[in-house]
DNA sequence: AGCGCTTAATTCGTGGCACGAACTAAGCGT
DNA sequence: ACGCTTAGTTCGTGCCACGAATTAAGCGCT
């Protein structure tokens, strides 16, 4: 490990606090949106498409009984809904409801706004070469679809 | 257009669910060891020194209050112990027990060694590189020392 | 048809976490 | 001595996560 001044970091502590950084600045917004964190996160999630209830799941990394709660209270805020699966008469779609729907573009903007900033001081090369070798290690570490892109298609 | 099959990331993505990633790691670890991720990261700073309460507040963020019951059950497990402060009657400060050492020094470890295998399939100058350009992100947000820099001890 | 096995989801109980408001006690300044 | 600030705790509330047990529906097999 190369240790030089303070100034230099590790691959190690760089990633780590990163993590953190990130999750301060998702919660910040979330909790300025009337939102925690998790139910945001649902929220980001259901964007793409309704999910049930064990996709959901395997897609947040939380037990089935975890995500019942956080469903309910999301749903006695009116954000997402219920819906019977018409194929399966167990199953259960979650969906957002047009307030959640709403919410969330609006939650999802703010907070790519401020993830993006936090790489402000780096030059467009940069963030494209920071980018490329985050975006390789999360693909290496098949990292759940918890964040959709911003403008993939 | 131009996209091949493998898929491009943006930074925010990337930034997002890297985050998303180390924080799973870490708190698998920290299940592993028998603690909380909250509890591992109290003891991950109180490595370097004893704090007081204040300090390890403005340290992890958390308001007094949430930190008394963190340190209560920390200090229910043994693994940290109230010391008076001997400068002022009213503070305390809060230190590593015997067992809280050994155990954060194998969870700070172990933690390390699963993180730096995130990156394995980035070659050395690769990782020179994130390491540095996730550096100067960090050090750009003035992130709190929450995770010790890998051998600055 | 009927019998089991699996799957989807909920319920229940437990414990950790985070917060603000109210409080206690010690230090400090005048 | 008086008031103000500071360090920490207590209390009540709500969210979050989990495993074990449960209910209900689908599926396969005879």
């Amino acid at each position: 490990m190369g240790k030089q001044g303070d100034e230099r970091i590790g691959v190690v502590a760089a990633l780590v606090r990163s993590a953190f950084l990130v999750n301060a600045v998702y919660a910040e917004s979330a909790r300025e949106h009337g939102l925690t964190a998790q139910q945001g996160q649902l929220l980001c999630v259901l964007m793409a498409r309704p999910y049930g209830m064990g996709e959901l799941g395997a897609t947040l990394g939380l037990a089935k009984s975890s995500l019942t709660g956080l469903v309910d209270r999301t749903e006695r805020n009116g954000l997402v809904r219920r819906e019977p699966d018409p194929e399966d008469l167990r199953a259960v779609r979650v969906a957002l409801t047009r307030r959640g729907a709403a919410l969330a573009e609006g939650f999802y903007a703010e907070t790519c706004r401020r993830v993006d900033a936090l790489p402000a001081r780096l030059d467009d090369a940069e963030r494209e070469t920071l980018a490329a070798l985050l975006g390789r290690v999360v693909m290496d570490n098949a990292v759940p679809e918890v964040f959709g892109e911003p403008d993939t298609r």
